[in-house]
RNA sequence: GGAGAGGUGGCCGAGUGGUUAAAGGCAGCAGACUGUAAAUCUGCCCGCGCAAGCGUACGCUGGUUCGAAUCCAGCCCUCUCCA
């Protein structure tokens, strides 16, 4: 480990977030002496974050927590553009008014984790489509077009992997990284930023980004990336049996929130607690070392913390609460997913209306396989009646899965 | 504009007239073992139906045929090379 004086690089490096620094020297000098505005970009492709993008947000967080300002840079142009690295193919484009309904949508989720504001440390959030979409092209090829060279656009792994892989990139997305670049230099003029934070995979945008602004207006500008975040096993992490980990609470609910990260790898508890809770480092020191199923005790931990960022105290505490009544003493907490059943229901609808199966097929083999349960018996009869009751029932589906059949 | 190759289930990828709801792999789900972990082994994996069966599905639209992902025509899209 470097030793750096600055606090912000130190918090960052002692908690894991630094992958490459462009100019680590300099820039630990400049994050010593005074507030440095950094800012990172989010795509407007949902309506909603998830947990991938979480490492840049607490990112954004540390970067506060330092004594510097965060900016919050809505990519409501560049969406209009399309990132063509990621996915292997063209996205199709999104109209205006859906780029605008996902921004309003996305940026409700920042507010848990920084703190916005006049202040000079408060965070603030702009959209470049603010500045992209007013751009004249003549002038824009003129000022900045001259300072990208193909032959090393070619170069870069978001182009060559579609080059080599014979898949279509367009004009328009090979635009991106000339967009992003830019982004810096506008926002080095407007708001004074020197920083400019991201994935590893946003390595070469962010140093596009640096050098245009060097060469045009002669500013010095710095680059964090962090490490791609992956689970122990290699894969990317953010899957959950219902598909991405989103952030918003309509698309994940705090309980199943709080279960994907309950069942976080034992070898990836240390990690995950430094960069996605607030917890001081001796304490993560301890909850690691936890051997065996000890450590689910670290596990619980992580996962009310990491849900009390996102949703608030009092819903990690629910789902705590929930998930202890539920795995722990084999009951059904408040909390579960619930499903109204009215006057009676066939089992086969409980399971799809709770979400667990997207059929009746489906659900009607997971019965055949023994991975249904009512109120901790297992169902045999795929044609079962439930009729109402006033007490809720507990269905569910293998270990993991329960939810509450109401009235 | 010319020549060639190609578009298959969430992804990758076989399949060139019936036995193809479409091999195989990945991802996913479940069972066993556990600690709501990992690894491993096993099963499942388009929809509807208790079932026989029916409906959809191999870029799009037509056609040939008893029968088409497979053959023909037109169209759309992509890649490579040439101009």
């Amino acid at each position: 480990m470097t030793s750096y004086r600055s606090s912000l690089l130190k918090l960052l490096d002692e908690r894991g977030y630094i992958h490459q620094v462009t100019d680590a020297e300099a820039l630990d000098v400049l994050a010593s002496k005074e507030v440095v505005p950094g800012y990172v970009g989010y795509d407007a492709t949902a309506p909603s974050l998830h947990v991938g993008n979480l490492v840049s947000i607490m990112l954004l967080r540390r970067l506060q927590q330092a004594g510097h300002k965060p900016i919050v840079l809505m990519g409501g142009g560049t969406t209009k553009v399309g990132d063509p690295s990621g996915k292997d193919e063209g996205r199709r484009l999104l109209t205006p008014e859906v780029i605008a309904a996902n921004i309003a949508s996305i940026r409700r989720c920042f507010e848990r984790f920084l703190h916005f504001g006049d202040g000079p440390t408060d965070a603030i959030m702009v959209n470049n489509d603010e500045w992209l979409s007013g751009l004249e092209y003549i002038p824009f090829l003129r000022e900045v077009g001259r300072h990208f060279t193909i032959n090393r656009m070619l170069t870069f792994d978001s182009v060559k992997l579609r080059l080599d892989r014979e898949q279509p990139l367009t004009f328009l997305e090979f635009n991106y990284m000339i967009l992003q670049a830019y982004d810096f230099l506008e926002l080095s003029r407007v708001a004074g930023c020197r920083l400019q934070m991201g994935g590893s995979d946003q390595w070469g945008n962010i140093v596009n980004g640096i050098e245009l602004a060097r060469r045009i207006d002669g500013t010095e500008m710095y680059g964090v990336t962090t490490p791609l975040i992956t689970t122990a096993d290699g894969s990317k992490m953010g899957k959950t049996a219902s598909g991405a980990v989103w952030l918003n609470p309509d698309q994940l609910s705090p309980y199943d929130y709080w279960q994907f990260w309950r069942n976080t790898q034992d070898a990836d508890v240390g990690k995950f607690l430094r960069i996605f809770t607030d917890m001081p480092l001796d304490e993560i020191a301890r909850l690691e070392s936890l051997q065996g199923a000890e450590i689910n005790e670290a596990k619980i931990i992580l996962a009310t913390e990491a849900t009390a960022l996102l949703h608030g105290r009092m819903e990690a505490e629910k789902a705590a609460g929930t998930a202890k009544t539920t795995f722990a003493e084999g009951g059904a907490g408040a909390d579960l997913p619930t499903f109204r059943t009215g006057d009676g229901i066939s089992i086969l609808a409980a399971l799809t209306g709770l979400g667990f199966c997207a059929s009746n097929g489906e659900a009607k083999r997971k019965i055949a396989e023994g991975a249904v349960r009512l109120n901790d018996v297992t169902v045999n009869d795929p044609a079962l009646m439930l009729s109402a009751a006033d007490e809720p029932l507990k269905l569910s589906l293998g270990k993991k899965r329960h939810g509450l059949l109401v009235r």
